[in-house]
DNA sequence: CACCAGTCTGAACGGACGTTCAGGTAGCCT
DNA sequence: AGGCTACCTGAACGTCCGTTCAGACTGGTG
């Protein structure tokens, strides 16, 4: 018995799977219901070590978004850059806002996001630089799709904002669970919203 | 000096009162940063009266809640009915939920209440009964503006449940205070994305 | 006036929870 | 081997905060 199955290789390990536990943590207690005790007891350690690798329990919450923000950036990127043309693009970033994508989709987590957001700074600036992120990219397969001839939007900075608002808006009826709201309605209300917006050819 | 300024006639004016300061303080507060303490200071009332009043701070909340809905509802309908046609109607939609309307546009404490739904079962049946109330209203109008000739969504359901979730996600970008986002542009925004979702005639 | 019910207060209580701390273990350098 | 550093733990501490409580004040009623 050379290691115990508790103890990790490495520090860093162990560091990884706070911050993991404390993601998960969040998404169903939410920021304000996160204790440091349910972090430990999900993460398997004791309380001392989250206080010990983090200052506090706002550094580890802190540290949470960040591997959050990694982690949507990773996927987002991947992802979109497997598909081929601006119209798979665009169709396949509606998967991944409706839930395919591991990070992307994780609406609970933005929602608590969005409002830890209107009391903590780094929260917002979590949220601003997220968000930008993915309206940018919105914007850019947009371009590309009016360079192709595939997208004519009347007017391609409200357009982005729009189908990134819609998609906010949608994902919180799908977050709440909302009666008649799924994943699929979803991806379907929004690349139609799409369709429309964009003045896409039948 | 017969009365005191503090002494409200009656009862039901402090109880009223403290309701009206809970409010107050869950909107620049939260739901999660708000204290007995934070409430009774609002109201200039002693903690104690608070929980007389209610029977516990999650009392106070809920209560202050179903006043919320009470308001929201009188809003909406007593401003709905002052405009003449479904476009009309329309418009001022877009106005109320930009911030014109003292409770319709209240979208910080919306996105409270959002994400108190995802763990407090009255708050979740709150924001069901907020929403479907709104959307229905939002329904009711596309219906009557067919009926006139004004709108011709594609359809009607689907257009409703997109407008009603633009909104949603452009009030986010307000109510976080993004850059570049005024209640002006979250009016117009809408407006335009109504005139394209409805085949408004231009 | 005496009594009572409703209203209101400020102090006290007790539990929850973030943080601190004293110490224990394991790897690593000399 | 000895000792140093990083890592980790469980208990203890102190504070914050919701709730309870004993009593004061008021207005109405017999």
């Amino acid at each position: 018995m050379a290691q115990d199955a508790l103890s990790a290789k490495a520090p860093e390990e162990r560091r990884d799977r706070i911050l993991r536990a404390t993601v998960d943590v969040v998404r169903d207690r939410g920021f304000a219901g996160t204790r440091v005790s349910d972090i430990a007891d999900a993460a398997g350690t004791s309380q001392g070590l989250i206080l010990y690798h983090f200052r506090s329990l706002a550094g580890a919450l802190n540290a949470a978004l960040t591997l959050l923000e990694d982690e949507f950036y990773e996927d987002l990127d991947r992802d979109l850059r497997e598909q081929a043309g601006p119209v798979e693009r665009l169709r396949h970033m509606a998967d991944l806002a409706a839930g395919m994508g591991p990070a992307v989709g994780d609406w609970r987590l933005w929602l608590e996001l969005w409002v830890r957001a209107l009391h903590d700074d780094d929260a917002r600036a979590t949220r601003e630089s997220l968000d930008r992120r993915w309206r940018s990219a919105l914007r850019e397969v947009i371009s590309e799709g009016q360079a192709t001839g595939d997208f004519d939007p009347a007017d391609t900075d409200a357009s982005a904002m729009r189908l990134a608002s819609l998609m906010d808006g949608l994902a919180i009826q799908l977050a709440l669970g909302d009666r008649g709201m799924t994943p699929e309605r979803l991806s379907d209300l929004w690349w139609q919203g799409a369709v429309t917006e964009l003045r896409m050819p039948v």
